[in-house]
DNA sequence: TATGAAAGTTTTAAATA
DNA sequence: TATTTAAAACTTTCATA
């Protein structure tokens, strides 16, 4: 499943993370290549599932989601049992857009957007009463100072 | 700058979030309309900026991004100056994914992809060589249970 | 809202270096 | 083996009913 990736994918990648609907034409022009080896390298890079979804940043705000929490989760369980039941707990509840498991003190980090606090109570309340949990502690965003889903690949 | 936003419009933008790739004619379809309607929605919304930019989810880890801290910040400087400061040194480090300024006792939350650990105090050392913080605490990811950047727009 | 036509894009295939 | 050319199928965009 690997693929080797050299500079000229490095640059199609670049390209297709800053703008995915731009003309192959365009990326071409971008890498300094032309459209049909640029189109047989991105299809390979599909392939191999380096290159995933292809997707759109929507403005949450305008959408209502008000309130971002990160969530800091320790646990006193470590059983695979209990595990699985906190996985499955996380990956089925849409508003948990991150999930981490940490190494240290801390065992688990989310990212849970939300329309306001009474959402994300419920979404607490929700987790709390799925698994055991032995301490949780909820940080606010009352400012989004920068958001991107971008790798720096050319860094 | 804001624009009314219903029931069709949620269909769309859940469509495109979830495969910006697909022909109007396929969206048209999923939240029962057909093309041109589709089509003028589309732009309206691009224009409010409720749809921004189109990219594609990348591989971190076959991209050589084996590692992901996240990192809460407290300082005891609250003006404007070193604000200001902070701020454009997070927005000029490509590493950081995410800043947060949040309520309460920590002060900041940044999501870092970096390659490797020594790539993270690389990013660690510049960052407190520019700005005086007063406590900076890594959690490194063991394990990235969930990532998605889909907002729940029909939950 | 629907139709349709012009312009542009993707995708495949064949030809060439 | 990789690139260029060429052409068919499909999509977007926009004017008009």
């Amino acid at each position: 499943m690997t693929v080797r990736i050299d500079a000229t994918d490095r640059k199609i990648l670049a390209e297709l993370q800053r703008d995915a609907g731009q003309s192959l034409d365009e990326i071409a022009r971008q890498v300094g290549s032309s459209k049909t080896p640029v189109w047989n390298r991105i299809r390979k890079l599909r392939e191999a599932g380096v290159i995933g979804q292809q997707t759109v940043v929507l403005d949450a705000e305008a959408l209502g989601f008000e309130a971002c929490f990160f969530v800091l989760i320790r646990t006193s369980e470590h059983e695979a049992d209990w595990q699985q039941a906190f996985l499955k707990a996380l990956k089925d509840r849409p508003e948990v857009q991150e999930a981490h498991r940490l190494a240290g003190d801390i065992d688990y980090i989310l990212k849970v957007p939300v329309q306001n606090a009474r959402a994300y109570d419920k979404f607490y309340q929700a987790l709390i009463s799925e698994v055991r949990v032995h301490n949780v502690t909820a940080l606010l965003s009352m400012e989004e100072i920068k958001s991107t889903t971008m790798l720096p690949l050319n860094a």
